[in-house]
DNA sequence: TTGCTCCTCACGTCACGTGAGGTGGC
DNA sequence: TTGCTCCTCACGTCACGTGAGGTGGC
């Protein structure tokens, strides 16, 4: 005969655990000795061990509860079930493995925006876009993302025929050195200007109604993001009144 | 910008996580809109998602609090620890799905008896012993296992060499037969004898006060067992004064 | 006698879940 | 106007952990 430590030590499990399952109603209370200490038998630690092969497969007390008084069959239904959401547990952990890995691996854009964003960002990275442009880029995206989905696959098709346009990249890098300049110097007309005369390479294959109507909350997103611009690029936007979003991710244009 | 409903759905947390880790102090507090709705921004997006990546891998809420604003190195050092326990997790929660299938072939004494001894029990099974007396056998050595860990090599080495005796398989059946045999029936005396006559193939091997001593705890909680079995075998047990445990464990006995 | 185990309350913990009661936006 | 989202308390949940205060066994 056992004491509850002993029986304890033995499962692998502590005394209050033990007494935890007895509170409710998992484990019988065993026969007391002359002292009022609880007794156990071999068949307890069968019972305990029982409790603890499913408790440590996930099964909540309550259902082990129900299923230690089930028919066999019910009881291997269950396993099953237990089974399988081991091993969905099992394929949850090995992505959040990867997960944790993107997130180490320099703060990981992987890891909040769709594999093709991360390209056109590492792009524009690649022609010598500074990091602060880039994560204006970036936020312009995520936003966009979260907001409106649906436009992402078209907008991302248009910002990356845009990219293989020298123009465009021109264009871009020169929106980027003027992040810093004063909102009145007269270069950002010139700018401005430009931005005008680019005409996306894409863009005349497509219907203009139909690309208004989807775009239509994604811009006046863009448009609230725009206020977090710095003031060169919003002066920009004033001088550019058919492009709302000069440095941002909206199809065809330069940033 | 973003809602918290708009925040929550695309990282896919609860708005009640967000407030939480707002509470918690974890992601900072935006600001309000003129009704006083919170308004998140891109960062809010990629601070969220950092907070759940880690949280999502079992990182308590207060560690991820103080890795936010940790230098790289301790924030790296963490993710290594964070990916081996990960890994740790897998590797158990694989073992838990053998567990759980050991459980569901029939119940399973693979889950709480070592191989050798569940080898034993299969061998009685094998030559005919009832399943009544294989169960207290089992019940015998878990106890056993559970008190005396120690012991356990030695008996099952007694234990195997005896099943090999033609004699004491005999022996054992015979046990089993007298299972519910009354008390006071004579043909207990006769195999109290049978039992005293046979000798245990390894026993002249041993040095008897190691034996001894080394079993003594072991023999008086097997004594307490005593007190669960059929009163033939407690009858047996009375005629057998050499031999407490006729039907139990105990090396070298036949049961 | 000392240290260890056992006993029974009963509050604490962790990461939220879940109404309760009320207001703002479309 | 109706339904949906948002707001702030604040108690509930799950599986125990952790003392608090006391007694029995070696």
């Amino acid at each position: 005969m056992l004491t509850i430590g002993q029986l304890a030590a033995h499962v692998g499990v502590t005394t209050r655990a033990v007494r935890h399952y007895h509170q409710r109603g998992l484990l019988a209370e065993p026969d007391r000795d002359a002292s009022g200490y609880r007794r156990y038998d071999a068949q307890a630690v069968v019972d305990l061990i029982r409790i603890r092969t499913l408790s440590d497969a996930g099964v909540p007390l309550a259902r082990i509860k129900a299923l230690i008084h089930a028919p066999p069959e019910e009881f291997s239904d269950a396993i099953a079930e237990v089974d399988g959401a081991l091993k969905k547990k099992i394929r949850d952990l090995a992505q959040h493995r990867r997960r944790i890995a993107d997130l180490a691996a320099g703060g990981g854009e992987r890891l909040f925006l769709p594999a093709e964003i991360v390209a056109i960002l590492d792009q524009l990275r690649g022609i010598g876009v500074s990091e602060r442009t880039v994560q204006i880029e970036r936020d312009a995206w995520i936003l966009v993302v979260a907001l409106s989905p649906e436009v992402v696959p078209e907008w991302v098709q248009e910002k990356t025929s845009a990219m293989a346009d020298p123009k465009f990249r021109r264009l871009y890098l020169a929106c980027d050195e003027a992040l810093d300049w004063d909102p009145a110097d007269p270069r950002l007309a010139e700018l401005a200007d430009a931005l005008r005369q680019w005409e996306s390479p894409g863009s005349a294959d497509r219907s203009r109604p139909d690309e208004t109507l989807g775009n239509l909350a994604a811009v006046s997103l863009m448009t609230s993001h725009a206020a977090s611009w710095p003031p060169a690029w919003r002066r920009l936007s004033e001088l550019s009144p058919d492009h709302p979003e000069p440095g941002s991710a909206a199809g065809g244009q330069a940033g």
